[in-house]
DNA sequence: TCTAGATAGTGGCATATGCCAGTAAATCAA
DNA sequence: TTGATTTACTGGCATATGCCACTATCTAGA
């Protein structure tokens, strides 16, 4: 009982935005990855053949580009996806540099089959959180993570070159 | 130029709350990063040093729970610091146990130097998005990351037991 | 056309995070 | 007191992410 008192009510997630979201995705993370249960998938592998999905075939830079994630960390990523044949890499015709990402059959029915698991999931989050307040939340990170928003970030203030 | 059009318009970020928030956690990480420069530290190791600060000698597991994050993962983020003599670990008297963390001279030094990074950056992403906006923000992600909003998730619908 | 510079990916290395199995220590119960 | 159970960590394995160096192409300019 020794450390019970835990003195939870201050801490620096209460200042630094950072540190907030970060504590907040790993708690989410934990929450969506539950619901996503003996599936074989975790959130971020969803997200990422949602995604995926919703392109078509993107080339890695642009679906990195969407993801907003480092080109390679998502080359990384799809390592897993493309072992176990969910999607597969396709040369672009046009530029001999370019990839290009895309479901394989067997990603396509994984993916609409875990869709069911990853809507109840949001139904609990919208259910908890409230419905309006959850679309505002998504709208605003979707802020956050436009490259205008870090544009800002970077040249605000000082910076007046 | 080709994929220049990107339909970024629309994507996965816009529905699953999940993928929102580790997408603007990937920005966030991002630009608080940028901003540390060449500290040496990463926004993460900058976040935990403050946060043992914060609690003077937590042990791992009040550290963990206040992280909201998994105790091996505490204890692996934590071998770099260890390794650079940041932080020490020492053996709780009651509990044998128990091993608590604190900084050690030279880390309480660099989480002092960091801590002017930080405040800029901090800054920046108040002086963007918000001050008031911002404190908002965390305050929601805090919901977010408790455990009654966990309990309720995991309870909410079904689960009648 | 040939070369300098820009682009898209890949591979290696390092940190961030989580799960699971295993160990040591404390606690509870008979 | 002692055996079953719980608790706090550790170590191994796997995914998530990012940086940097390097390669293959493509593109623009001389």
């Amino acid at each position: 009982m020794a450390d019970t008192i835990d003195n939870d009510e201050d801490g620096v997630w209460l200042y630094c935005s950072n540190s907030a979201i970060r504590r907040a995705a790993r708690q989410l993370g934990q929450l969506y990855d539950d619901a996503m249960g003996d599936s074989g998938l975790k959130g971020t592998q969803f997200s990422l053949l949602s995604q995926i999905r919703l392109l078509g075939a993107p080339s890695l830079k642009t679906l990195a580009n969407a993801m907003v994630m480092d080109l390679s960390a998502l080359g990384h990523t799809l390592k897993p996806l493309l072992r176990d044949g969910l999607v597969e890499l396709v040369p672009d015709e046009q530029d001999r540099r370019v990839k290009r990402v895309r479901l394989t059959p067997v990603g396509r029915a994984k993916q609409k089959e875990v869709a069911t698991r990853w809507k109840e999931a949001q139904r609990r989050f919208d259910e908890v959180f409230g419905e309006d307040r959850s679309a505002e939340l998504r709208r605003t990170l979707a802020l956050i993570s436009s490259p205008e928003f870090a544009k800002a970030f970077a040249t605000t203030g000082s910076d007046p070159s």
